[in-house]
DNA sequence: TTGGATTTTTAGCACGTTCCAATTCCAGCG
DNA sequence: CGCTGGAATTGGAACGTGCTAAAAATCCAA
């Protein structure tokens, strides 16, 4: 047996190549790569010879040989800060339904919120040839750590912007959701409301913050800033306010929370001290998490839909990919009250379950 | 200005390459080569050159055209099934924190359960050249369609095993956990012991049935049919069991869930009917996810910790590429009962909180 | 059959990196 | 001064795919 009939046989060692289909379909490795181009330029009959003789040879395609001559890759890098949060695995989900049958294929990476981390993931990414990125940014990153890292690279922030980062941005609408719910809670009797949860340094609080003042401004109530309250942003942190809404001249009659874990922390608590959550004082979250609707007294909150944040992120980014137009754009997304239980209800807000 | 000297000032069009890099810092393009591998071959003055002109050009290393040459991406691949399932992104946190610091990054994707996706998915990996994959398989896929897929590549099945497939494999002790609960629950001194939750084509489920069936066995109490009820997987599959559980002639007085969402959903069901779970009727719950703790009565449950999983995954995988042998290994990781208050509790397993 | 138009296929180069062998450099030795 | 040998550096040849120009094949009407 000579090589060249030998040739024919056998298993080559490495990866099979478009010449090993090729060879294999009687044709040369350009019209293959007109096939896998889905190319109209190809005959029927040829088509068919070298698909079946990809499939007999499990040919691979190989996307680094591709992106060496320019080609784009096809993938999409979300990096996300912490996947931990179920906040942040529905917005990733959103954005993986947002690529489903479209062109690119999503990969994620967590952070952590850790900035190393963050320069790694980035930086591989890159090196992988992502196209572009969807970035929530870890917490404790700057924009001058990660300006030489995406040089060229079109990137859509979600939930936090870096100051100083041209790029562009998809946030909730913070500042008016905390208008509603508070601006909801005064209609419904309070006067002696209550913002609690996370620490100043956090932007996202800040717009909240904004929007509670806003209400409470446009309601004619002067802000106590005892009522103002910093935590912990998780169970404990709620439980931790109690004394400072209770134990006080005036107490609180009802917080806004800055999210809905530190609401369900809160409310535990008020339970335990035996304040009737939903009747003697009034909790609103804000995210409107899965577990909301699970508590007892299920909790009212400020729904963000995070799917929908993490869909229309991913589509804006397409939307540069697809333009080459890389101009930075903000979107914000609507939010809507959700009232359940914890929480009185009135028009037009009427409890949803 | 002649072409030579622009040369110099020019930023170039395209990605900056290697041997532009090389041209700044005055070596050539091997030498910059060496650095990028930390080679020592390489004088300390020149490495710091190189680098140098690598920060100030904003170099990119391009891993597609490394692969070219053979070179190992150093990516690994976590295909998983249900995203939107907590205890998957537990895995998957425990798969990337056993990769931090080493020589691979992982990259995630999520199949929602759908196999043709998942069949995309496996491929974009390999075409991106991922050196391995951690695979929680996706309800429905089988080992037929996806042998060609992964011909050739290490794989980690995780959870879920496919019958015919040739691959190493880490997955809990469910026989062993479901024994350990189901006894526990003889031993405080319930004869009628129901198991709830799943369906008979899970696999996951007979291996935990056959637990239960066991424990039934090494107590002598023969098996009631009745008392294995099939739902669906979610909270009102298990609202859905009560009427079989309490509306006979000998009721159960206690259950075993195939898992804790199913547990949660039973003990809701139970409550509401008036029977108080940990008094009246013991329930305990499979996996021990985080709403476990939280729910009340705070749910008994066999506790998985998927992180382990994850991570032992991604290490028995690293081990397959560190040393080249593909032989397909069997982890078993060993569950602990957490006994909390809704089942009674007893030596050697007392309430943990 | 022929000439031109159209369809189908081909050969060859470019891309950014790594590997290999070859070359230069330099200090120390006879 | 030439020689040696190890350290440091270099040039060139791959690697697998996409693209382009051009060759080849086919078709059609006259």
């Amino acid at each position: 047996m000579n090589n060249a009939t030998r040739g024919e046989m056998e298993v080559r060692e490495g990866r099979t190549t478009i010449v090993d289909v090729a060879r294999r379909a009687g044709v040369s490795k350009s019209t293959v790569s007109l096939v896998l181009g889905g190319s109209s330029l190809v005959a029927e009959t040829t088509r068919e010879r070298v698909s079946d003789a990809m499939t007999e040879l499990g040919y691979i395609y190989h996307r680094g040989a591709a992106t060496l001559r320019g080609a784009k890759s096809g993938v999409i890098g979300m990096v996300i800060n912490d996947l931990s949060n179920p906040f942040y695995v529905e917005l990733a989900i959103g954005i993986e339904q947002a690529c489903q049958g479209g062109a690119y294929i999503p990969f994620l990476a967590n952070t952590a919120e850790n900035a190393i981390r963050q320069q790694q993931v980035i930086r591989s990414m890159r090196e992988h040839g992502a196209a572009g990125l969807v970035l929530a940014p870890a917490m404790g990153s700057s924009a001058s750590e990660l300006k030489p890292l995406l040089a060229g690279l079109p990137v859509v922030q979600v939930m936090r912007r870096l100051p100083g980062l041209r790029a562009s941005f998809v946030a909730p609408e913070n500042r008016e959701g905390a208008r509603k719910a508070t601006a909801h809670l005064i209609a419904v009797g309070h006067a002696r409301v209550a913002f609690v949860g996370g620490v100043s340094a956090m932007l996202v609080r800040e717009e909240r913050l904004a929007g509670y003042r806003l209400a409470l401004e446009e309601a004619g109530i002067s802000l106590d800033p005892s009522l103002v309250i910093e935590t912990t942003t998780n169970y404990s942190g709620g439980g931790t306010a109690v004394p400072q809404l209770l134990n006080i001249h005036e107490p609180a009659t009802a917080a806004l929370c800055f999210n809905d874990v530190v609401a369900i922390g809160l409310t535990r608590a008020l339970m335990e001290a035996s304040v009737s959550v939903g009747v003697d004082f009034d909790v609103i979250g804000f995210d409107d998490i899965e577990e909301a609707r699970h508590t007892r007294p299920a909790l009212s909150s400020v729904a963000v839909n995070p799917r929908d944040l993490g869909s229309r992120a991913a589509q804006l980014l397409m939307r540069h990919l697809a333009s080459g137009d890389f101009e930075p754009e903000a979107v914000l997304c609507p939010t809507t009250l959700a009232v359940r239980k914890s929480c009185r209800a009135a028009s037009p807000y009427e409890r949803v379950d």
